[in-house]
RNA sequence: GGUUCCGUAGCUCAGCUGGAUAGAGCAACAGCCUUCUAAGCUGUGGGUCUUGGGUUCGAAUCCCAACGGAAUCACCA
């Protein structure tokens, strides 16, 4: 049992006897001492002075007399000030702590039982019309972290991709590459396939572009008002006309329509299975909407015929939330295609039938907080007893330094350059600070990606999620400071020492009769914590939780470091027991990074 | 306009289930490499926690209002 816990149950067992009344677990609040007063844990006595019926500073003394003549073999010494109760721990309830930590090669991280929760966490969903970029790379970052926490709080969880295949976004590409194109492919252009097809995705645009203004020229000397007659153009410009008229040639099974839509999505795909590959995440199940979206259709057409929707005259399907506060939501156009809704109620209906699923998380941008609110709605009201309880992981934007990124002012951020970038970031820094330079050329490159694609991640995942946030290039590949690379530096420093040491580390920690310093007191209360971090953090879908611990830790010990020597150092016991230190600290280090995704290097 | 989210140091962000004098990093300045990796460590300066009320022993944290910013309210996905 870890020190906080053994210190509560001490503080009730000593409160009860003291004033005849057992506090709530609650009441007994820990903290950690402000630096300036001796003591490692702090009882906040203001909870319990209601029971006592006494002044603060005298519970605080009483308590802590109590606990110093009751609980000698776990705290040492005691002092009250104001409502602050700061209790020293004796040596041996820390050595014992370090013993327990070490001896748990997977320390921290659960497994799940049989009856454990089975948690779908959705992320990713990219279309199929262009390369993934920066708002991406955060949602996959995400998805995949919360995955790995949950998993690692010990419940079982199914990571699962969406892919918007079809509709008309595609149809633009394809368009594109028939009229535009010269018969392209990924070989003969040696173009990543996504890229491929996005480029044509932009030419589209830009011919579409020229055709609407060319046309709302034209209607604009035929008399019409300007923003009429541009809202006109833009319906009528032949390439969109086209591109619909391709969709429904695909909802109707055209074959040669079919055929060169797999053929480009199939580039699609090796594309993002590269960038996925590079990024380091990865699905257990990839459902693709033009699978899903006839299942939606159906179940909606149900829910109408069950009298859950309305229809209007000219055919659409409505849900009305407008008892929910909410507005009428369509379900099925006019024509009788599907919308966005709708795919969703189909994917939804695929899943459960698949999967046992008890929670299902979708990690999705914010800007779509009003669809998911919709959805939950919506699917509660079709019957589903899951809709209710479905949480949408809302993140924040990515915003640049100029502001938003939008593909068509050529501000988007690629997620490839940027992966590229950041390794070639780390591997000049590294030369110009003469990193490594005794490793052969592979390894060296090796440990540059890991280090670059490190700071991107943790960049990326220490901010809050459900915040906007600033993606500055230039900073974010500083390697200094609350980076990543600062942590991964302390854990390849650590495993240097561990390396040169040489010494046999297979002692009982508990046994060694050291006394522990402040900040070795600190670094053992922070490898405590890990455990109950893991939950919690896991709980409240917050990695960056876990960036800032991992943050904490890695420079606590880097304090340490500077001021306690190891491998000079003549106390047997003390050696042994700050490598062991170490070598948990590294450990933790490595187990908390890589639920972010992050790799940790062995020497950098 | 309705709904939701955000506002903390020059900049980027922690802290938010109420607890002591609000913390980091970057940027600036001053130190520390015969020692286990200086991608490090130590120190200095920098704040009306947007504003105004309320709740109480105690508020950056909870409640209300105002101001400022973002998203959304599509027969786009």
């Amino acid at each position: 049992m870890d020190i906080k816990t053994l210190l509560k149950n001490a503080v009730a067992d000593v409160a009860e006897r003291l004033y005849g009344q057992r506090p709530a677990d609650n009441l007994i609040q820990l903290q950690k001492p402000r630096p300036e007063v001796e003591g490692n844990v702090t009882v906040v006595v203001f909870p319990l002075v209601k029971l006592a019926r006494k002044s603060p500073e005298a519970v605080g003394a009483e308590i802590g007399e109590a606990l110093v003549r009751d609980y000698a073999d776990l705290v040492l010494r005691y002092n009250a000030v104001k409502g602050f109760l700061n209790l020293v721990v004796s040596p041996q309830a820390w050595l014992n702590l370090l013993a327990g930590i070490d001896a748990d090669a997977h320390y921290g991280i659960r497994t799940a039982g049989e009856d454990a929760p089975l948690w779908m966490v959705e992320y990713s969903s990219p279309n199929t019309n262009k390369p993934l970029h920066l708002g991406h790379v955060r949602n996959n970052l995400l998805g995949w972290a919360i995955s790995q926490m949950l998993e690692a709080a010990g419940n079982k969880v199914v990571k699962t991709n969406i892919v918007n295949d079809r509709g008309i976004h595609i149809c633009k590409s394809m368009l594109a590459w028939k009229l535009f194109g010269n018969g392209e492919t990924p070989q003969t252009s040696g173009k990543k396939g996504d890229h491929l097809v996005g480029d044509y995705y932009v030419l589209f645009d830009k011919h579409y572009r020229a055709q609407v203004a060319e046309l709302t020229e034209q209607f604009v000397r035929e008399g019409m008002e300007p923003d009429a007659a541009k809202a006109k153009a833009e319906q009528e410009a032949p390439l969109l006309q086209q591109a619909r008229e391709m969709l429904r040639l695909w909802e109707q099974g055209d074959e040669a329509t079919r055929q060169l839509w797999a053929q480009m999505n199939e580039w699609v795909y090796q594309g993002f299975d590269e960038t996925y590959r590079a990024l380091g995440v990865g699905f257990d199940k990839i459902y693709y909407e033009s699978q899903t979206y006839l299942r939606g259709k159906e179940k909606v057409l149900d829910g109408l015929s069950r009298g859950l929707f309305v229809q209007d005259p000219d055919g659409s399907v409505w849900a009305d939330f407008s008892a929910e506060g909410l507005d009428r939501k369509i379900l099925l156009r006019a024509d009788g295609t599907s919308v966005y809704m709708t795919q969703d109620i189909g994917t939804a209906e695929m899943r459960f039938r698949d999967y046992p699923i008890d929670h299902m998380v979708y990690v999705v941008g914010n800007e779509q907080n009003y669809h998911f609110q919709v959805l939950s709605l919506l699917l509660d009201r079709l019957g589903f007893e899951w809709g209710k309880s479905l949480v949408h992981f809302s993140y924040g934007m990515v915003e640049l330094p100029n502001g938003k990124m939008k593909s068509r002012e050529g501000t988007v951020v690629d997620a490839d350059d940027l992966v590229a970038e950041m390794t070639r970031q780390a591997r000049l820094t590294a030369d110009e600070a003469g990193k490594s330079t005794e490793l052969p050329e592979e390894e060296r490159a090796e440990i540059a990606r890991i280090v670059g694609l490190g700071a991107l991640k943790y960049f990326l995942l220490k901010v809050d999620a459900r915040k906007n946030m600033l993606f500055n290039p230039a900073e974010s590949i500083d390697f200094n400071g609350n980076t990543g690379p600062f942590i991964q530096y302390t854990y390849a420093r650590i495993q240097s020492v561990l390396r040169r040491a040489e010494d046999d580390l297979s002692i009982d920690a508990a046994q060694l009769q050291v006394e522990p310093s402040d900040i070795e007191q600190d670094l053992i209360s922070l490898l405590a914590d890990f455990p109950d971090l893991v939950v919690s953090a896991a709980a409240q879908f917050a990695p960056n939780d876990i960036c800032n611990y991992c943050y904490d830790l890695a420079k606590t010990y880097n304090r340490f470091y500077h001021d306690s020597p190891m491998l000079k150092e003549e106390n047997a016991a003390v050696r042994s027991f700050r490598l062991i230190l170490s070598r948990n600290v590294a450990k933790v280090l490595r187990e908390a990074m890589n639920l972010l995704g992050i790799e940790m290097p062995e020497r950098m």
